[in-house]
DNA sequence: AACGTGAGTTCGGATTTTGAACGGAGATCG
DNA sequence: CGATCTCCGTTCAAAATCCGAACTCACGTT
């Protein structure tokens, strides 16, 4: 793959990315300022280098940036649309996918605290049963919604070295 | 009248929080590096200063600022848990609880993508049911588990201003 | 008195971000 | 044919942020 990077960078990510803790690993990739707007903007269907920029109003640099990383990490891909002039564009991967709960749990988040009077400023419906809709968590196990506090958390087998939080 | 073309302003963080959307307004709140951090501790119980600046061992000017943004947000409450000498602690508020889908979701991504092979460094087990268990999204309305394809998104009444994804 | 602790604050240097300019490959216009 | 336009970047200096380390303060402890 070889993406070219600033691996110069000893960006305190990297570090971030051997945390045993799966919240550290995810945002050494996603947990940027302007990578979740670009995913943001992604689930939304733009797939263009020209878009995202626009769209953000940041700095060519930056977009650049973001998009490799992202690429790298496998939760874009690039390719190209066209030839004549080889034009690229930038779609979500099966595992840029899974990262739709992320979005939609801090949409609903901001839906819910942040939403003006007039309400939320785009709605979402489900096409499997066509109503509008906000994200709701359950358990995997018996389908119940969770909340903070139904939840007892614990090291688990890959918790080699975990800090315990007292 | 319309004419909302972007006039490529740089749109700094303060910025984000008058975008007409959720993601950005959510984002300038806890899209920050750390705070997503500070975050997770917050869920595992962690509540002090000290604890936090340690477990993240991160500058404490940081910690600081972002405590005081949190608090200022009303993520987290400071209060006092002494006198003599009057020590503080940070708990999360309701409306900090409920970011709680949004680590869930950020843990359950970084534990599909990113476990060894050990597995994931965390097991969370549902008090309701008393299984562990990993988050799962579902329509809010018909109770099916919701995947990025399953959305249509659309603008919605405080839309003003928004900028089509195209 | 000497030392330890929790909670910050200050400060100078290291990183990041940004705006603006530049490049290049093809397309389109006149 | 030359000029201009589009898309996708790259480069660079300046500005904004971030960081580590040291310092402060107000207690407690030994």
């Amino acid at each position: 793959m070889i993406v070219r990077q600033q691996e110069a960078q000893p960006m305190k990510w990297d570090e971030l990315a051997q945390e045993p803790c799966s919240v550290a690993r995810s945002l050494a990739v996603i947990g940027d300022r302007w990578t979740l707007m670009i995913l943001r903007d992604a689930f939304l269907g733009v797939r263009r280098f020209e878009t995202f920029q626009a769209r953000l109003g940041i700095s060519r640099s930056i977009v650049t940036e973001r998009l490799n990383l992202l690429v790298a990490e496998g939760v874009l891909q690039r390719r190209p649309y066209q030839d004549r002039p080889v034009r690229h564009e930038y779609r979500l991967t099966e595992k840029g996918l899974d990262l739709h709960p992320v979005i939609m749990a801090i949409v609903d988040w901001g839906d819910r605290h942040y939403a003006g009077e007039a309400g939320p400023p785009i709605l979402r419906r489900h096409k499997g049963c066509g109503c509008d809709f906000h994200a709701v968590q359950v358990c995997s196990e018996c389908g119940e919604p969770v909340t903070a506090r139904d939840v007892e958390a614990r090291p688990g087998p890959g918790a080699a070295g975990l800090r315990s939080p007292t």
